[in-house]
DNA sequence: CAATAGATCATCT
DNA sequence: GATGATCTATTGC
């Protein structure tokens, strides 16, 4: 989970859309019951347990793709969720991917949201990070912001735990996740 | 603007 | 068969 906040202000690239990310949440292994891994290795979440650095990405609710990050070494379980980007490029992209956001916080403003922006799908669960179709990079610049803290969003088992990080004062942080 | 209900399917029990 | 790391639309202030 160290990582987790190391994540905030990268960039996210794939294809021709990028987007800066703005909002992540860390997830644990067998302690964390919110996880996927708590159970264990499933068909489902072999890829946590897996190298770090590689895409995880699920099928959530019927409808919606959620991104994430390995983070721990092989055998251990850890991830990283990332929930907003702030588009930086491939805009027009984004925008036919999502019709209905009309806005540019709207484009990638939560982990299903994200996703179809990105154009992400089941296909880039696995994938390496650094040498895949959908990659991450650091901004030059080290960028300086304040990071705040809170507890993660949408879950329904320890929800109280604090290992949602975001950069604070952006608008694009989900609203649900507004909560201080 | 804030809060609530519904949609919808892959995965696990 | 039940459940979920969610989003959108609708209703109420």
């Amino acid at each position: 989970m160290e990582v987790a906040p190391d994540c905030l202000g990268k960039v996210l690239v794939h294809g021709r859309a990028a987007g800066r990310i703005v909002e992540v949440e860390a997830y644990l292994g067998l302690d964390d019951l919110a996880a996927h891994a708590s159970r264990g290795i499933t068909p489902r979440t072999r890829v946590i347990f897996g190298e770090p650095g590689h895409a995880y990405v699920y099928f959530i609710y019927g409808r919606y793709d959620c991104l994430n990050f390995t983070a721990e070494p092989e055998g251990q379980a850890g991830c990283v969720l990332i929930r907003a980007l702030e588009p930086l490029s491939g805009l027009a992209l984004m925008h036919r991917r999502r019709p209905k956001a009309k806005r540019i916080e709207e484009l990638a403003r939560g982990p299903g949201c994200l996703t179809m922006a990105m154009g992400i799908t089941r296909r880039l669960n696995g994938s390496d990070l650094v040498e895949g179709a959908l990659t991450v990079r650091a901004m030059r610049e080290p960028a300086s912001f304040e990071m705040g803290v809170s507890a993660r969003i949408g879950i329904t088992k320890c929800a109280d735990w604090p290992l949602r990080f975001f950069v604070k004062g952006n608008r694009f942080v989900s609203r649900y996740s507004a909560r201080s």
